[in-house]
Order: C-alpha cells, then sequence, then structure tokens
RNA sequence: UGGGGGAUCGUUUAGUGGUAGGACUAUGGACUCUGACUCCAUCAACCCAGGUUCGAAUCCUGGUCCCCCAGCCA
C-alpha cells in the first residue's frame, strides 16, 4: 500500500487555490538569487516553495539570476546556485536573468519618464538621504523634481551614453515624498555604474535598482505568485505602483512569508562571508557551514533538506527552528537505507587470550531491518580494539558495557569478559584483556544467558586507521548575536573534533566520496568529498544516533 | 497614532463562531545482537482586559509584547 504524502495546506497554498477557482491560469513562479554568495538552508526554504508550488499545479518555476549590481555578483555564485538547486534536485523551466531584460528595462524607464512619473535628479548621496526624512518626519521634493520630460528624457540618455560618473545622476520614481512608506518617497530606479556586468559585458553603465527591476521581470515571465520574504512586505506598494503605473502584460501579486531562521545558527549572507574571510571556518563549504554547499559535504541529503523545509510549515511568523528539527529529518531519511558498519572512534586494544587462531570470517549484515541489504565479511582475532568509552574501571549504575569481570556481546562475533586491565606508567588504560566463551559464537548462547551490553569492535590487524571528523553546532548561543554582541564571540570552540587516528573495519577500504555510512553505535558519516583519497580515508559526522545513555549518564553526574 | 507584519503546548504548526488537533522535544514503558530503529503511553498551549453571542483561539473595542523599514544593496 503506498502512502502518498499530504501536500502541505499553508496560506499560500490556500491562497493560490483559492485564485485558481476563480481564474484559469497556469501557475507560475520564479526562484530569484542574486548572484552575490552560496544558497543556505535558508534559501532551501524559498526554493522548496517556488518549485513545489509550480509542479503541485502543473506550472512552471523559473531560476531567473537577479543580476542588477554588477559590483557584487559574479560567476562563482552563479555556478555554484546552479548546482545547488540541481543537487537539491529541482529543475527550472528556464534560467533566466533579470539582465536579459536590461532593454525593456530601459524602455519602461522612458515610458514612466514620458508619464511624468519619474525624473532624473541630481542631488548627492547625501543631500539625497537627507530629503527623504526620516521613519517619523516627512521627506522634501527633490528640487530636480519638476524638471522637464524633454530634459529628463536627454539626461537618462546621456546617462545611459555613460556622459557622467558614477552618482552624478540618478532617475528616480516620482510617487510621494510625504508617503508614510519610505520605499515611496521618490524611490531611486537607476544609478550609474561604469561596471562591466558578468552577462551584458560593458554594455551597460546604468542598472536598475532592485524595486524597479523584480516587479517588471516577474511582470514580462508571467509570474503569477512573486513570493518573497517578510522585509519585502513594505516594498509591495511599490511593486504595485510600477505595475499599475506602467502598460505591463500582467500583474503579478507578491506575497510574503517568514524567512527560517534555525537556532545556534547563523544565516545572513555578511555574517556567513565574515565567518570566511576571517577564516573561523574552512570555507564556504565547511561541513558545519549552513550553506548547501557545506551541508552537502557534511552529508545532508537532499531529500532530508526537502523533509525540514516541509516539517517547519510556512507562516508569516517570526520563528526560530530547533536544531533538533534538522536532526530528526536527516536521521529518519538515513536510517532505513544507510548500511550499517562498525568503525572504532577512540580505539583500546583488546587481547582475547584464550582466543586459538589469530583470526577468523564472520557474516554481518548491512541492515537489522533490511535484509536485502546484503552483509559483509568482517574479520574476529586475537586482537581487536574496541571503543575507549565502552570500559569504565568502575561503572555507575545502568552501565552495561565492558568492566572488570563483565561480560558483554563484541557485536556480531562472541560473548567477551574483561579479565585484567593493563596501564602504563601514567596509570593510564593501555590493554584490556579479555576472554571470550567460543560457544557464543554468531552473539547468542546456547545456555541462553543474556548480557544487557553490546559493542562494536574492528580487528587491529585489518582495520583501517581512518581520519573522522566529529561535528557539533558552530555557535554555542541559541541566537548568536542577539542583542548587538559580536556573534563571533558565540563560537562553540569545539564545533570540530578531528580523530586522525580511528579504526575502521577493512570493507570500507574502498569507500567512495559522498557515500555513507551508520557507524553503529556512533552515528551517520560521509566520506569527505575534498580531503578523503583511497590512501587516506576521511569521514564527516553528519549527525549523531540518539543517544539515551548520553541523557542517563548526565542524570547520573 | 510614522508605516508594515506578527502573537496557540518548551519549539513548530492546524484551526476561519460549536470537543483546541498534529509534528519535534521531554518523560515513562514495550521490543532489541546498535542504550539505534520501531511501537505504546504521558506531560504540555489560545498575549492581556473588556464586549457581542446559547457558545469566542476565531468577531468587536482597548491595551501589551516581538519583528521589519530611513542603501545610488537585494
Amino acid at each position: 500500500m503506498q502512502t502518498s504524502k499530504p501536500i502541505p495546506n499553508d496560506f499560500i497554498r490556500q491562497i493560490i487555490a483559492e485564485d485558481l477557482k476563480t481564474k484559469i491560469y497556469q501557475v507560475v513562479t520564479r526562484f530569484p538569487p542574486e548572484p552575490n554568495g552560496y544558497l543556505h538552508i535558508g534559501h532551501a526554504k524559498s526554493i522548496c516553495l517556488n518549485f513545489d508550488v509550480a509542479a503541485e499545479n502543473g506550472g512552471r518555476c523559473y531560476l531567473r539570476f537577479d543580476d542588477t549590481n554588477p559590483s557584487k555578483e559574479n560567476l562563482e555564485y552563479v555556478e555554484s546556485i546552479k548546482a545547488d538547486l540541481a543537487w537539491l534536485g529541482y529543475t527550472w523551466t528556464e534560467l533566466r536573468h533579470s539582465s536579459d531584460y536590461f532593454e525593456q528595462l530601459y524602455g519602461y524607464a522612458i515610458e514612466l519618464i514620458k508619464l511624468g512619473k519619474a525624473y532624473v535628479c541630481s542631488l548627492t548621496g547625501e543631500e539625497i538621504k537627507q530629503y527623504r526624512g526620516t521613519l517619523k518626519e516627512p521627506g522634501q521634493n527633490s528640487p530636480y523634481r519638476e524638471r522637464s520630460i524633454e530634459e529628463n528624457l536627454a539626461l537618462f540618455a546621456q546617462m545611459k551614453a555613460g556622459e557622467f560618473a558614477d552618482g552624478e545622476y540618478v532617475l528616480r520614481a516620482k510617487i510621494d515624498m510625504n508617503s508614510p512608506n519610505i520605499n515611496l518617497r521618490d524611490p531611486i530606479i537607476y544609478r550609474i555604474k561604469h561596471l562591466p556586468h558578468q552577462m551584458t559585458g560593458d554594455k551597460w553603465c546604468v542598472y536598475p535598482m532592485y524595486d524597479f527591476t523584480h516587479c517588471l521581470s516577474d511582470a514580462i515571465e508571467g509570474i503569477t505568485h512573486s513570493l518573497c520574504t517578510l522585509e519585502f512586505a513594505d516594498h509591495r506598494p511599490l511593486y504595485d505602483w510600477f505595475l499599475d503605473t506602467l502598460a505591463t502584460p500582467c500583474h503579478p501579486q507578491q506575497i510574503e512569508f517568514a524567512r527560517l531562521s534555525l537556532n545556534y545558527a547563523v544565516m545572513s549572507k555578511r555574517k556567513l562571508q565574515e565567518l570566511v574571510e576571517s577564516k573561523l571556518v574552512s570555507g564556504w563549504n565547511d561541513p558545519r557551514m549552513p550553506t548547501l554547499t557545506g551541508m552537502r559535504r557534511r552529508g545532508y541529503t537532499p531529500e532530508s533538506i526537502r523533509d525540514f523545509c516541509e516539517k517547519i510549515g510556512l507562516t508569516k511568523n517570526n520563528t526560530n527552528i530547533e536544531i533538533g528539527v534538522l536532526e530528526n529529518s536527516i536521521r529518519s531519511d538515513l536510517d532505513p537505507k544507510t548500511a550499517r558498519v562498525m568503525a572504532v572512534l577512540n580505539p583500546l586494544r583488546v587481547v582475547i587470550e584464550n582466543y586459538p587462531t589469530e583470526s577468523e570470517q564472520l557474516e554481518a549484515p548491512y541492515h537489522p531491518n533490511d535484509p536485502s541489504m546484503g552483509s559483509r565479511p568482517v574479520t574476529f582475532a586475537k586482537v581487536i580494539y574496541i571503543e575507549q568509552e565502552d570500559f569504565l574501571e568502575e561503572p555507575p549504575k545502568k552501565f552495561f558495557r565492558l568492566a572488570p569481570g563483565r561480560e558483554v556481546r563484541l557485536r556480531y562475533a562472541y560473548f567477551i569478559t574483561c579479565q585484567s586491565v593493563i596501564k602504563d606508567t601514567n596509570g593510564e588504560i593501555v590493554e584490556l584483556r579479555c576472554t571470550y566463551d567460543p560457544a557464543t559464537k554468531g552473539g547468542s548462547a546456547p545456555d541462553g544467558r543474556k548480557v544487557k551490553g553490546t559493542i562494536h569492535w574492528v580487528s587491529e590487524a585489518h582495520a583501517i586507521t581512518a581520519e573522522i571528523r566529529l561535528y557539533d553546532r558552530l555557535f554555542n548561543q541559541s541566537n548568536p548575536g542577539v542583542s548587538g554582541t559580536d556573534f563571533k564571540t558565540a563560537l562553540n570552540p569545539n564545533s570540530i573534533e578531528i580523530l586522525p587516528n580511528s579504526k575502521v573495519e577493512a570493507s570500507l577500504a574502498n569507500a567512495q566520496i559522498d557515500e555513507r555510512y551508520q557507524f553503529e553505535r556512533q552515528g551517520y558519516f560521509c566520506v569527505d568529498n575534498i580531503d578523503s583519497s583511497a590512501e587516506k580515508l576521511v569521514f564527516n559526522r553528519i549527525v549523531t544516533l540518539r543517544d539515551s545513555w548520553a541523557k542517563i549518564d548526565k542524570a547520573n553526574k
């Protein structure tokens, strides 16, 4: 029986469904990033929304690079955005750029001038700011506001022709300097930038501003629902003003929703860039970063990210999603489909004194609940490694693992009993001497006796040394940088721990880049896509397993 | 009274005048060759004050608190 996932029914989908009742059209959406940085999990929310809404309604969704500011944008970002989108599993109906419309946009600007609704302003940046007024005080009209249409046309043509320096003139919409909405106080719609553009080269030296470009690009593309985040709600009157004033093919509807915020993380492009530039992380693709490229490297699956975006919901509420929701998404995606193997992160040598031979081969299934995933051989041996934390000389209550005189099960192998502990001159435990029960081969005792603990292990002689990188949240504070503090002071100094000498089972010898495994009792791990090689395997911990022992242990203390 | 947006379990979300429901977390239990997974159970919420109504999370009035806006950024 197939249970098809229910389609979410958030306020935006309700609006669209309502629209569809009265109007007949194909739903068209767009994801419009500015190529000035890498995509992060917050963008994923918008991506999923736009592409899914279109797909649910048999519509189209464009990828549109909002590339109107050549001083911030470049091809590196363009390529990374395309790659991230493809990785997430989305295919855009068409690739567009705001810059594709520069010619049309220029035409619309001239239209506006002819309508007497735009003028060229000679005020300096500082003056424009002063004339704009403040949040509580109205602005004043620019002295250049009443220039004639002919003069404006001529000046704008000269702007375009490159006859002026950057900042000398701007084109402004003539709306209302007294508007309580600052966006309507004669907003600048074109500025001069003598800068080459990655798409149009040297063709233009005037570039349109966001407010002018976005609504018109939406209209040109026939976008039906222009979905954006809450901070643009104040811009909607301006969005509508351009479309009402100009003769456009259609009038898309802008709808705003709350952007994602995740606790113990930062999401703003500025802050992420600061982390990269100050080398507090290794790059945009550092596995601790909330960027899609970082999360991909860490080992997150596209499915888990899409599932997460669905789980967090879609409203206009200011929210702070718990990082646990993300962890839940990745665990539940990985659990059914990830092979189990054994890896010892912090090895402790164990000699099985009564084991008669050097080694033998055992068979271990890849998944306890899914036999179709098959099995692999693992080599058991006289000398093995177990996890340091699986042995305690003085075990507290409810500690089920190894301790002097105690018996535990080695997963898929035998029961062993700890006979003695060997320490170095500093008193550090360096080795355990154990005995095994040959009758318990395979992991169960014929006499029916039970052991509470089962621990993982690898053979000393057969294990492969690997580097394992353990990641924790990047910040110690739930909301880094809140109340004016420098967000960098909230960095978690233990957000990465590198274990250069971990031991993984031999079957991992051919582990390929990006492959994911569950290291039993430890967590989910992914072969690093940058640093891992056949000579030196490097694994990233994606997420730990749920650990109820850690809770008991904590409660004990 | 500058404008705009928002307040429901710890977190998130449903609800559109008629039993406040789900998910995550937490807690307890069952199962277990992963202290995993799975399953069961439990705890737990309508910002406040009035009003309308047989009945209000929902409608009205008045408050309170939070977020966003003064780039030639998007």
